[in-house]
RNA sequence: GUGCCUAUGGUGUAAUGGUCAACACAGGAGUUUGUGGAGCUCCUGAUACGGGUUCGAUUCCCGUUAGGCACCCCA
């Protein structure tokens, strides 16, 4: 016997081990499943379609999956998003697809393959969508995460757009309740001034190269602009005396940013210049900006202007006037959370309906459909079949009716609504009890 | 990708180089079968995975995986 007993136990460890390794997520991919945090997700996305709506943006939904070529051409073979971060892949066909790491390629390539640009311009859309990175996981970081972005498209190379994007960025994430955010703004010029400007930055960099650090010095020679952004000490000191953008723009330029700053000063959204914020990918000019919570050491949004995408697509050969920003749901939830954000869970149900014995059970779910109807929501536990197990379930969800429906009722055509909190009950007939029930919870 | 820290039931926590890994919550069954809330009884369920040291490892060591933090970079 207890030879048996042992051996039996032996096997069902066996069992559950291997179920354990095989289902494990993904390194960095997360299950959002727990009520508080799904009603985080919907008040987002709520909130995202009643900004987007009073905007004036409609909602896209690119594919997830784009050729890999897409975002190599647009956010640059160089950038660590396409160069270490894309989950590539090959299909059968020999196609070389990439889980999209980034929204904005994936509508500027819609926006030409489906001839959005017929549409009244700019055309503003909206996305929101789960966006991936292959990168160790951290805090506000992961390799599955969400974005909601806001992108105009089209029509006049205005400041007036630049100033919308981040205007509705920023009240998308307020109506969160987040305060007190910070827009970093700066202008990273065009393809008239910026070119002069990175020379002088390299020549002054390069002739320092002894004192930055190693990243630096790579950055030197890949992608000047970002020496501006180290953090390292020895390079904060070189980065004080480095040349800027300001000093360098064209007239252009010159004016387009002044024009988005004024409108910023005439909305009242407070900003902070920022002459070393740069962008890591590749199709940004002009106007760029991060919004940042409080507490937060990541940014919360980001974007800027992306005028050439549309050429380095090869979607068409003049530049296409281009703004948008992206919002990391994640990091906004994080700082929901952490401000302690009350989020209404679905209501619980008021009325709970125990049934017992096979024919109360076959009524028993024709006449949830009646409250289904008359859009009063019901709890049971079809599975169960005692009346005091299933009673207990129905105190347990706290609900001010229980419905008691047996064999008894059934035959005489009526219903039991008990008073939870009083236990007092009444026998109604079956085709009144949605309404009764109606009347009760008044 | 690099560095540091972590890993015990579903959740939150104990404990130990040596009998059966403890407790709380959650979950399930019951408390005499058509009447709930308390109480009581019982049950389910874990040392992430793989190696090594050892008579013996959940404990010590190594690797893997996952998580956290920082860097890189980014939302």
């Amino acid at each position: 016997m207890p030879k048996n007993f042992k051996s039996q136990k032996k096997e069902k460890i066996v069992k559950t081990k291997e179920k354990k390794v095989l289902f494990q997520s993904p390194k960095g991919m997360h299950d959002i499943f727990l009520p508080e945090d799904q009603c985080l997700w919907e008040k987002i996305r709520e909130t995202a379609k009643k900004t987007s709506d009073f905007y004036g943006y409609s909602r896209i939904d690119a594919p997830i999956l784009e050729f890999a070529e897409i975002f190599e051409k647009s956010a640059g073979e160089a950038s660590d998003i396409v160069e270490k971060q894309m989950f590539v892949l090959k299909t059968r066909g020999g196609d070389r697809l990439a889980l999209r790491p980034e929204g904005t390629a994936g509508i500027m390539r819609a926006y030409f393959q489906r001839g959005l640009s017929s549409l009244p311009q700019p055309l503003k859309l909206f996305y929101f969508g789960p966006m991936f990175r292959h990168e160790a996981p951290q805090a506000g970081r992961y390799r599955q995460f969400h974005q909601i972005g806001f992108e105009i498209l089209g029509g006049e190379n205005d400041p007036v757009y630049d100033a919308q994007v981040i205007l509705t960025t920023v009240r998308l994430i307020e109506e969160v309740k987040i305060k007190n955010l910070t827009v970093q703004i700066n202008n990273i010029g065009c393809c008239h001034c910026r070119p002069a400007y990175r020379k002088k930055l390299q020549a002054y960099y390069h002739a320092r190269q002894n004192k930055i650090c190693k990243d630096c010095r790579r950055r030197l020679s890949v992608n000047p602009l970002r020496l501006l952004d180290c953090k390292n000490e020895d390079c904060e000191e070189i980065k004080k005396e480095a040349p800027i953008m300001i000093d360098f723009f064209c007239a252009g330029c010159r004016g387009h940013f002044k024009g988005v700053l004024e409108y910023l000063d005439e909305l009242g959204l407070s900003y902070a210049l920022n002459p070393y914020l740069v962008r890591g990918l590749d199709y940004y000019n002009g106007t760029v900006f991060e919004i940042f919570g409080d507490e937060s050491k990541n940014a919360l949004a980001s974007g800027g202007r992306y005028d050439y995408l549309a050429e380095a697509l090869k979607a068409r050969k003049s530049s296409l006037p281009a703004v948008g920003s992206s919002i990391g749901v994640e990091r906004v939830i994080e700082l929901m959370k952490s401000r302690g954000f009350s989020c209404a869970v679905s209501a619980s149900p008021k009325v709970f309906l125990i049934q017992m014995g096979e024919p109360a059970k076959k009524k028993a779910i024709r006449l949830i459909e009646e409250f289904r109807k008359a859009g009063v929501k019901i709890g049971e536990s079809l599975g169960k079949d005692s009346l005091g197990n299933q009673l207990k379930i129905a105190d347990r969800k706290n609900v001010e009716i229980a419905l008691i429906f047996g064999q008894r009722e059934v035959f005489e055509e009526n219903i039991i609504i008990r008073d939870m909190k009083n236990g007092v009950q009444e026998t109604v007939p079956l085709n009144k009890a949605v309404e009764e029930v109606k009347k009760r919870l008044k």
